[in-house]
DNA sequence: TTACTTTTGCAACTTAGTTGCGTTAACAAA
DNA sequence: TTTGTTAACGCAACTAAGTTGCAAAAGTAA
């Protein structure tokens, strides 16, 4: 459907995103607008900006989603192949900048693909 | 922990991926076994299983959780880094016996990784 | 300002999985 | 074979993330 009335809610998500490098778990971004914005909504706005390509999403290891800026990608196609990395430690959660070539898979159609790598991250492994 | 006794309900559970190839749901599970098994009982004894190493586990894109027999894993070390190949048509899920070489990432320690690939199986893309 | 329609809040619901606790059933020892 | 111990089980109640329906509120074009 995506985004058609810019909005209180719209703005104040966007601007979570703005003020954040890496992924944000819908719970924390519920948490963090309960003042504000109703859980439902924060939902939906989530919704329609992974529709227009504004944000993409994905699930961590214990099944709760993260969303976080697309760099490129448009309603038409999204780009959010690249693998995420979450940190054991401190929780933070990155999309990583680089290409990961699956190899060809015999007799199988590919259409997506999730890579979630779990570790220490820079701060972390210190 | 892991399993001391041999009760009925982890023959059950056992047969059930004994009779099968791919993946299994816990879901799927509870449903096939609800005449006989408690659904706590079916968590209980995957959790079990797979702390012994006789299975792994892994979610899918909605978050769901997958069950599949270990070839090669033991309590001590877990082989279970393959991807997993879900069909978009058929819902069905496989363990794919391939290698995919992660690039290094760097300032990161990697522990752990999840790959899911999504799209048409075999038997749904001809 | 009005009229229209999207967006929102609320409450109630759904679904997967978990917890506490009293009962049942493996199984080793007698 | 019986008994005693305790792992495993069933049940009901709970949790947590996310969804739905609907009436009210807020954007926006005219």
């Amino acid at each position: 459907m995506g985004i058609i009335r810019k909005t209180q809610s719209i703005e104040l998500l966007l601007s979570e995103f703005s003020n954040s490098t890496g992924a944000i778990s819908a719970i924390e971004l519920i948490k963090r607008l309960s003042a504000k914005v109703n859980k439902t909504t924060v939902y939906r706005v989530l919704d329609k900006l992974e529709d227009d390509g504004v944000v993409h999403s994905f699930l961590d290891k214990s099944g709760i989603k993260w969303y976080a800026k697309c760099n490129s990608c448009t309603h038409a196609q999204h780009f959010d192949s690249h693998p995420h990395f979450q940190c054991l430690n401190c929780g933070k959660v990155d999309c990583l900048e680089i290409e990961v070539a699956l190899p060809n898979i015999p007799n199988r159609q590919v259409e997506v693909s999730q890579i979630l790598i779990q570790g220490n991250c820079e701060s972390c492994s210190k």
